[in-house]
RNA sequence: GGGGCCGUGGUCCAGCUUGGUUUAAGAUUCGCGCUUGGGGUGUGCGAGGUCGUGGGUUCAAAUCCCACCGGCCCCA
């Protein structure tokens, strides 16, 4: 596999057609199933997805969360008990009506969130104040009949992610789990090196049976931004229309409090490949490179097998150290066009071998972010690459935020709101916390009100930019996904 | 929700306006061989298409019409 030469890829010029190529050439995703809405994860993409579900799973255990996989279908009863949560789900849901050829009596669904195929669980196993909290996750295929035009990875009728659910005592036990949840998703996105801001989204945006939502927003290329990460209270809300009740340390049933929290790996590898991708291909941190280091060698006329065999030797120090290494000795390319091929893949490391190495027992490290060559010795190569790699992620993470910081712009009236959203800006305005301010936003500019930081204290600077009323809070308005 | 554009070997595309010299062109890719090898070597031979699907118009459809499927963009 190797670049399309006939195109020139250009990230921020035309992000969208940039993006489709990176799916194509990386091995990422094939959106080219034929029923819309559905893609497939090749190798390397899904190689990429595994390593970030890991990192999440094993945190989430960390955190007592139990690993359970729950059923796909949910029945229809189960799923209409909470009303806000089918008037806001119904519309995309995907009905088994059938089985061969008789109709069922009783339909079912295909999730397109578990808590409604959760919650009758949870009822049965929670007795006692002793069985809270209760705290599970699953890594999972969800289902949503969108409507909206769908993207591979972005937005899919099927995605990936892994959701949690948690049941407490009581409200402030709840709470502390919503903070947790939010710790949890920062260490994942952090360690991927991506800048995002937590927002608290507006009421008439959160989450269908919600008591609040929270979202991780993160910018994107062609100025929209793109959530890849949510948390909710939920408070009582599900845990009055599923009867979820405790018997407390004096004997009285209480109803328990619940919250839950998802993250999408479409989006959360969108993110990965479009904050750090350049013009020449993916760049990968290294902590989820399905390679972290590929070996070149450059095999000259008579001097083969000196470079070969030093290169496994590198191959076999490389792996003894734990280092995921590949090794592309296939002689019927060019040492140039390998370094374009894993260029476009993102190794982050490249060891280039030739006899001049070879003879000085050294190696050429090419690290994948900046191009910068070094030169190590072969006692120092571990070291050497450990080193790259910190360098590296430190490089994309720097990077990411700046480009946030620098993508996050002020605006003090619907004019400048609407200039800056043409930009593609994400755009900070003071707000009178209106929903019809909000409406009118979203009717004028091109964006919407995403909502309020979470936990930080913002003061508005001037009067509310729609209605000109006294504005008691910072909204951040952008284009969405 | 409203409007617009598009679909031709694995990929990118020419051809469509004005139906018929088109055996559907080219590049890339893929296979085999030689050559080459520190940033996309060159070359020879070969492979790969029911022109998205179905229907209609016509002596004749990649080309015109309709429906469906799939993709993209803009606006709300």
């Amino acid at each position: 596999m190797s670049e399309n030469t006939s195109k020139s890829l250009k990230k921020w010029g035309n992000f969208s057609e940039w993006f489709d190529d990176m799916l194509l050439e990386a091995q990422i995703a094939d959106d080219r199933y034929p029923v819309k809405g559905f893609s497939v994860y090749r190798g390397w993409g899904y190689s990429i997805v595994k390593r970030i579900y890991q990192m999440l799973e094993e945190k989430l255990e960390d955190e007592g969360h139990q690993p359970m996989q729950f059923p796909v279908v949910i029945p229809e009863d189960a799923f209409q008990v909470e009303e806000d949560h089918i008037k806001g789900f119904s519309a995309e849901v995907f009905w088994i009506t059938h089985a061969g050829e008789n109709e069922l009596d009783r339909r079912l669904l295909l999730r397109p969130t578990s808590e409604t195929a959760i919650y009758p669980m949870f009822r049965i196993w929670i007795r006692s104040h002793a069985d809270l909290p209760l705290r599970m996750h699953q890594t999972c295929n969800v289902y949503r009949y969108e409507t909206k035009a769908t993207r591979p990875l972005f937005r899919g009728r099927e995605f990936l992610w892994n959701e949690a659910h948690t049941a407490h005592a009581d409200y402030e036990e709840a709470e502390r789990q919503v903070k947790t949840g939010v710790e949890i998703y920062r260490h994942v996105y952090d360690a991927l090196g991506l800048s995002y801001i937590l927002l608290k989204r507006p009421d008439f945006d959160k989450f269908p049976g919600a008591v609040y939502s929270l979202a991780f927003d993160t910018w994107n290329p062609d100025g929209k931004v793109n959530q890849i990460g949510t948390v909710h209270e939920l408070g009582e809300n599900f845990a009055k229309v599923f009867q979820l009740t405790y018997e407390d340390e004096e004997g009285t049933q209480k109803l328990a409090h619940t919250t839950c929290y998802g993250m999408g790996m479409g989006r959360t590898l969108a993110a990965t490949i479009a904050h750090h991708g350049d013009d020449n291909g993916l760049v990968l941190p290294p902590v989820v490179a399905p390679k972290q280091v590929v070996i070149v060698p450059i095999p000259f006329k008579g001097k083969e097998k000196e470079v070969v065999s030093y290169a496994r030797e590198i191959e076999s120090k490389l792996k003894t150290a734990g280092i995921r290494v590949v090794m592309d000795d296939d002689d019927r390319l060019r040492p140039g066009e390998k370094y374009y091929k894993w260029e476009m893949f993102g190794v982050p490391v490249r060891v280039e071998v030739g006899p001049r190495e070879a003879d000085a027992r050294s190696v050429t490290l090419v690290r994948r972010d900046t191009k910068e060559k070094t030169v190590a010795r072969f006692e120092d190569l571990v070291g050497a690459i450990r080193g790259l790699f910190g360098d590296i992620y430190e490089n994309l993470r720097t990077r990411s935020w700046e480009r946030l910081d620098n993508e996050l712009v002020e605006a003090d009236t619907l004019d400048e709101l609407k200039s800056k959203m043409n930009d593609r800006r994400i755009v900070r305005v003071s707000w009178c916390g209106d929903p019809h301010c909000a409406f009118e936003i979203k009717d004028q500019v091109a964006g919407e009100v995403r909502g309020t930081l979470w936990k930080k204290e913002e003061k508005p600077i001037g009067p509310c930019v729609v209605c000109g009323d006294t504005a008691s809070e910072v909204a951040y308005v952008s284009r969405t996904y």
